[in-house]
DNA sequence: ACCTGAACACCGTTCAAGT
DNA sequence: ACCTGAACACCGTTCAAGT
């Protein structure tokens, strides 16, 4: 109690970006996004603030290094030497999953769209499109049309799982009560959402998911 | 200065709900997302943060609120009594254009996709998709999907917007930049995006996002 | 009922100072 | 070079007090 205070001491193994990187992934899939602060950070790698700083250069670039790190791990785990068609539903079913995992991904991704991780993507996904023999003339469209739709949807999917936060259970107390009230809108005013209220409560999202992804491969051979 | 600190007299017409919509919306369009706060609310409404929260629940209200109505104006604005196909184009256009104009509305739609705006896009999508003569079967899986590509296209140009602030020399030199770094990279490892370089650098948002749509509406037509 | 504004409990980021 | 942690300039939200 007389004696001085004392600074914690220098820590001696060596902090780094990857560190760092993986601490925030652990952060964002188990508390969500809002759970990430610098605060949290220091923390949980016994560090300050300036020594996060001394590597990363803002909470940003965490988010997107942590980002392209899980996008990175579902393409290099992707199967590329199916037939393009298997390829494809397989690349994008991998997106799908990776997001729904990783929810706060799939918000990254939308909000900075030009980072590496998607250059990957669309790479892979415009070679498989050429692979399918879509017209060169078509394909910088098509790939692009693809990549939206694969993250658009992912994207929305991810805010459902922020949303409802965690448990199975949630999300079909969360779909009953939209189909609920899907049902009980006036069926003249809403022909289509009324009728499709059952669908809505019965339906899985990674099946709905894949059939918009054949719909798109099914309008994409039309061009050819 | 002797005089005692007088409070600054209550404000006499009244404030409502819509006319903090009004002024969040001026905010969020003029100077973007970031730049709404409750402050700046208050001084540009002349009032306090109670007044302000005597009418709204909480920022996020505000921000889905405002959603809400630029939605809804877009959807009663859009002509429905064309054939079915030119009216399914106009609709996907309306909102790519509301999207563009307000890009805060992207980012909102992929963060609460549950609200009444996106109920009433269903619906007419569905509706549309069903002049269409799609099978019943399919419509609930055709409208998802084509929900999801609008939006998702729709929410990364707005991320692009964003990122970009404002002006259109801007994109060009931004989409020169990235053309540039696309056609950088070694053919043999990115031979598509290599290849795709200069249509990055030339395409246009809005004929790419429709190209999509039109993919979109071939692959449909092949459930009939 | 409607409104004011001080106060609270947070943020991300900086930076002088330590080793 | 790498790290510590107090301090700064912000946030959204609450709430006692006014009319």
């Amino acid at each position: 109690m007389a004696a001085k205070a004392q600074r914690t001491p220098r820590r001696t193994d060596a902090l780094s970006k990857e560190r760092i990187i993986e601490a925030a992934t652990e952060i964002l899939d188990t508390d969500g996004e809002n759970a990430l602060t610098l605060r949290v950070l220091t923390t949980r790698l016994n560090t300050g603030y300036g020594a996060i700083y001394h590597h990363v250069a803002n909470k940003s670039d965490v988010l997107a290094a942590a980002t392209d790190e899980v996008i990175a791990r579902v393409m290099t785990g992707v199967v590329i030497d199916a037939p393009p068609r298997e390829a494809l539903r397989a690349l994008a079913l991998g997106l799908f999953d990776a997001i729904d995992a990783h929810p706060w991904v799939g918000a990254q991704l939308s909000r900075e769209p030009w980072r590496p991780a998607l250059l990957e993507i669309y790479e892979s996904i415009g070679r498989l499109l050429d692979a399918l023999h879509v017209p060169e003339r078509a394909l910088f469209d098509a790939a692009g049309a693809l990549v939206n739709y694969v993250l658009g949807v992912a994207g929305q999917n991810a805010a459902n799982a922020r949303a409802l936060a965690h448990g199975e259970a949630d999300r079909s107390v969360f779909l009953a009560t939209a189909a609920a009230h899907w049902s009980q809108l006036d069926p003249d005013k809403y022909p289509f959402v009324h009728k499709a209220a059952t669908q809505l409560r019965e339906h899985d999202d990674r099946e709905q998911f894949l059939a918009g992804v054949d719909i798109f491969l099914a309008g994409i051979a039309t061009l050819r």
